[in-house]
DNA sequence: CATACTCTTGCAACGCGTTGCAATAAGCCG
DNA sequence: CGGCTTATTGCAACGCGTTGCAAGAGTATG
């Protein structure tokens, strides 16, 4: 892996970023301190900082991509199609799911990229009510 | 809502179809028919026979859309990121989850938008081997 | 320090999906 | 049947992300 200019850049936009980016913004801050950043560039250093556990992605509900930045562990995202906020799934919340998923189905989610979409308990309120 | 011959061409390569296609498949398989197909129709008439129940879409694992056929049930999809194959998951599997999600966030789990990546029993087994 | 090796970059073009806008054509009503 | 309203279409341009390829720049080596 080489140290170049343009990742250097990248980690330091990364750094004063805390929770979810999604590529565009990404490109979008990078210009700002950087107006000859390539988006070709920035994808793939992504992928190369995904490869070595920096960052992780997952898709939003409309399928773009979203950033989350030096994860304590891994944990998937809710979100909520009616307010649009999102949050995180707890290790702890998910750990049922999971286990449920390698009992009955053998299949091993990759909770990293877990990405639910529904209703926010809020959201439903205001809508039964 | 009315009743064209763009709607009536795609509502019959819909049903020659069974399971998954993701957007573009339908756009080449329409082209095939008619060659005059245009894109930003197709996708608009699938967000409207979406509202009415006749599809269903959500996203695979790189964020293309895949759009599941008039669905018996609501029901999600895994996606195995090393072998490429997906299911369904059935809806008594999927039950308990959204369930735990109720119970413990209060947050509805939108089933049929439900992709799940990970790895699938057969493909741990060979790695693990 | 110069050299070679090869990882990275930038460019240009592409693929998938979306959107604004003006033109078209369904379907309704007299 | 013919005209009217408005849903739908096609076009062109855009946004996000990816890819192939040749040029450029790290890094290790002598």
């Amino acid at each position: 892996m080489r140290w170049t200019p343009q990742r250097r850049l990248l980690l330091e936009v990364l750094d004063g970023t805390n929770g979810h980016v999604t590529g565009a913004e990404l490109v979008d801050r990078l210009r700002a301190v950087d107006p000859a950043t390539t988006p070709s560039t920035v994808y793939r250093t992504l992928r190369v900082l995904e490869e070595i556990g920096v960052v992780q992605h997952a898709h939003g509900r409309d399928g773009r991509e979203e950033f989350h930045v030096r994860p304590a562990e891994a944990h998937g995202h809710l979100h909520c199609s009616s307010c649009g906020q999102s949050w995180e799934i707890s290790p702890a919340d998910a750990a049922a799911t999971v286990q449920a998923f390698r009992d009955r189905l053998g299949f091993d989610i990759d909770l990293s990229h877990l990405s639910v979409g529904g209703t926010c308990a809020t959201c439903r309120e205001a809508r039964t009510r």
